[in-house]
DNA sequence: TGTACATCAGTGAACGCGCGTTCACTGATGTAC
DNA sequence: TGTACATCAGTGAACGCGCGTTCACTGATGTAC
């Protein structure tokens, strides 16, 4: 295990943190480097320049929201075999996560970079389609997957049904910030929740 | 008519462009100043500060969103007399509309200025949450009307839907931003009508 | 109608600060023989 | 096992640039008598 990987670690959590309050712009390497106790020099010694600290940045985000998905859905599957109930189940847990965590994630590193989008090299906007790209390659095959046993009551494309998720993540993440009013996201996941279970859900025979 | 009156408006106008495209932070008086055509100091005479035109932006951009819903609710009242048909040609409108106008407004103004929260001013923040709560009482009340004539299928607030409106368009702006998919919010808010429409439109007897 | 003054709508130069980045250097750790 | 060298993980000082803001000034327009 080499020995910067440490030091290399606290920069990220560092920057994180405060990218995600301030915006990456209005996030100076200084107060990075004074967070994460090292100099300026020691922060250019890890990353060659800013534009690598943001991909660094949306590539480890995008990996810990993999793994909160996993989890959401292995727990869902554990708790049903119905694929409708599944997917209801998931959004009440991803409902329940981002509520907690928001504390600590005040905004989506993703929404962040794409509004600043022209400041960027093609390399962190590129981390950041891929990130985006990765949530809807991942719901759509729960929702196609879904409309095999229980067809969708709408003529909606699963694959902009599974946009519709982040949008709503993003959306409400901006809504929040805007109103000021933390509690928004997740309700705005539990409205997606009750429409989709309208969209899916048979008719009461 | 005073006389600064029009060379206001060029800055406002010339500013809300390059901020649209770069975020308020990465837009500098000097660029705005050199497409509005006068100098710096010009600036500061029509603006206090930064602040003051993040205010003027965000109450302007919140002017003509309401216009913009005024003559789309109009024009669907013209359309149709049944309050659940009024809303779903509304969102249909809202679709083309924001489909045509992107090429000029590539973000939104509010979005933007809520991910630099910390920058700003309350002032700005004020300005910003007092936008986002306009649109949220407007939609309010349309929903409002519809659910008592069309009790809605799934226990929502009202409150909560007319936020999920705002929710999916800003969400939208972020994806079509971080994708590169210009269709994306249009389609977006396609999908939010379908739904809207499952979640009011009575079971085919 | 002409003159004196006030206000409007700016100009141009300067200031200081913070930022990202560079560069020469250095002590600690690892590797070869 | 000891020594020579290479690499790792930084330090500290400096640089130049762009930014928001200020300030003394100015010509054009409007107003009072």
């Amino acid at each position: 295990m080499a020995r910067g990987v440490e030091t290399r670690a606290r920069i990220l959590s560092v920057a994180r943190e405060a990218v995600l309050w301030k915006g990456f712009d209005a996030t100076s390497i200084d107060e990075i480097v004074a967070g994460a106790e090292l100099t300026r020099s020691g922060f250019f010694y890890h990353f060659p320049d800013k534009n690598a600290l943001a991909v660094a940045l949306i590539d480890q985000h995008a990996d810990e929201e993999r793994e909160m998905l996993d989890g959401i859905f292995a727990r869902a599957a554990e708790l049903s075999d119905d694929p409708l109930q599944r997917v209801l189940i998931a959004m009440k847990l991803l409902a329940e996560t981002v509520e907690n965590v928001e504390r600590d994630y005040p905004g989506c590193i993703v929404a962040t970079a794409a509004f600043q989008d022209r400041l960027f090299s093609s390399d962190v906007r590129e981390a950041n389609r891929r990130a985006v790209a990765a949530w809807r390659d991942r719901f759509i095959a729960v929702f196609e997957e879904l409309a095999e046993s229980y067809p969708p009551r709408t003529s909606v494309e699963m694959a902009d049904l599974a946009d519709t998720v982040n949008t709503v993540l993003e959306g409400g993440i901006v809504m929040a910030k805007a109103l000021g009013e933390r509690r928004v996201l997740a309700t705005q996941v539990l409205v997606l929740r009750n429409l989709l279970r309208l969209a899916f859900e048979p008719p009461r025979a």
